[in-house]
DNA sequence: GAGTGTGAATGTATTCACAGCA
DNA sequence: TGCTGTGAATACATTCACACTC
């Protein structure tokens, strides 16, 4: 238990055992076999994945089922509640907005920014939206932690630039571009184009085959 | 030259590349230096990943621009056009309608399919909305080798099963859940509070130091 | 000399094999 | 016996070191 670096690989799996854990609301006991079959993993991917962070299962019986989502909860740091931002509610960020599994996971998004005049002032999915000057003083005050970037790819840079002045600790990229931060800002890309980009390669090399089913968000 | 395997993650890399290349529109040649200098990557890396399927460059200059965007998009099977089927014309459905990284990637959505009436039979960002028992005769007739999915949780499994008995080769999941398919089916899954609920980890434990920045969508 | 291309070495992640416990 | 937890072994990915070419 207690061990050195926990890969990335596992953090993303943990996230992944917690989604499967929180739709279980009969069953007591799970155990790393079952909890496998259901995700299609190995079951000692899955005892490994969680000796990272100590010992949660007894030997006959397996996991307790809620011990478990709250041990996973507390070690991915999820046992609390994360303010977001989120920088352009155009019709991604407005789709964003109402995405299920932000608040269901604890993140909150409370405050849209966007240049478009007609859109600062208004709330959006009850979410209010302010023009980016003002971004400073409401990222302050209202403890936002992190940032989602939902602007056309020109605009993602500058927006990456304001967040962090602004004080964020990470941002989540949905623009088709890569962004620069600094070395403290922790950074996230979700890059569709990219993704769907290698889906032909397997189509056309692998014709009868499955393609290698990443466990992240692949 | 012409390996064995061909791991994920240089697939993934690949299509990187692909995006820094098309916006190179002065350059004739670029090094495996300078290029990995713009991407943030090691020369190294970029040269093994492109000696998978060939050999592209000159020693005293690197590679041709142009040649070498031809060479990736046709290893990745991106010379051609791909026809796309959209499940779920949704705000997110939307949104990825006018997503501009599919077009410039060759990906044309080619028909929409939503259970609520009032989107049938009608063009939302140009592409036409149809009922889901119409999927199998429209994939057949208009060559739609891909099915984005983009409906809710509960939705998720019937589209994908939709997709594949109406012929589909791929799917490219944005729904918040897992979804089994055959073997022969590719699957990729853009989860994005999966990929969300890893960043609270590396605030809470690398304070400090930047999170582990993964060359995928990550 | 300034670049590419690649076998060898290193580092990282996954799987195996088994000890330990109720 | 049925399950957890973990050191050892394997497989995989990345980096190093250098041969080679213009």
């Amino acid at each position: 238990m207690a061990k050195e670096k926990v890969p990335e690989s596992v953090t993303r799996r943990l996230s992944l055992y917690l989604r499967y854990l929180r739709k279980m609301k009969e069953e007591e006991n799970i155990s790393s076999g079952k909890l496998a079959r259901l995700i299609g993993l190995s079951d000692v991917r899955i005892r490994k994945d969680l000796s990272y962070f100590g010992q949660f299962g007894t030997p006959r019986k397996g996991y307790k089922v809620k011990e478990l989502r709250e041990q996973i909860s507390k070690a991915l740091g999820l046992d609390r509640v994360w303010n977001v931002a989120l920088v352009g509610v155009g019709k991604l960020g407005t789709a964003l907005l109402g995405y299920p599994g932000f608040k269901k996971s604890g993140f909150y998004i409370k405050a849209g920014f966007d240049v478009k005049l007609s859109k600062i002032g208004k709330k959006i999915a009850g979410v209010p939206v302010y023009h980016p000057y003002q971004m400073p003083k409401i990222i302050r005050e209202q403890k936002i932690q992190i940032g989602i970037i939902a602007v056309p790819a020109k605009a993602a840079q500058e927006s990456a630039d304001l967040l962090i002045i602004s004080g964020i600790k990470a941002i989540f990229n949905f623009s088709p571009t890569r962004v620069v931060v600094p070395s403290y800002v922790k950074l996230k890309n979700v890059d569709f184009a990219s993704k769907l980009e290698v889906i032909p390669y397997y189509i056309v090399n692998y014709p009868q085959l499955k393609c290698f089913q990443w466990l992240d968000g692949s």
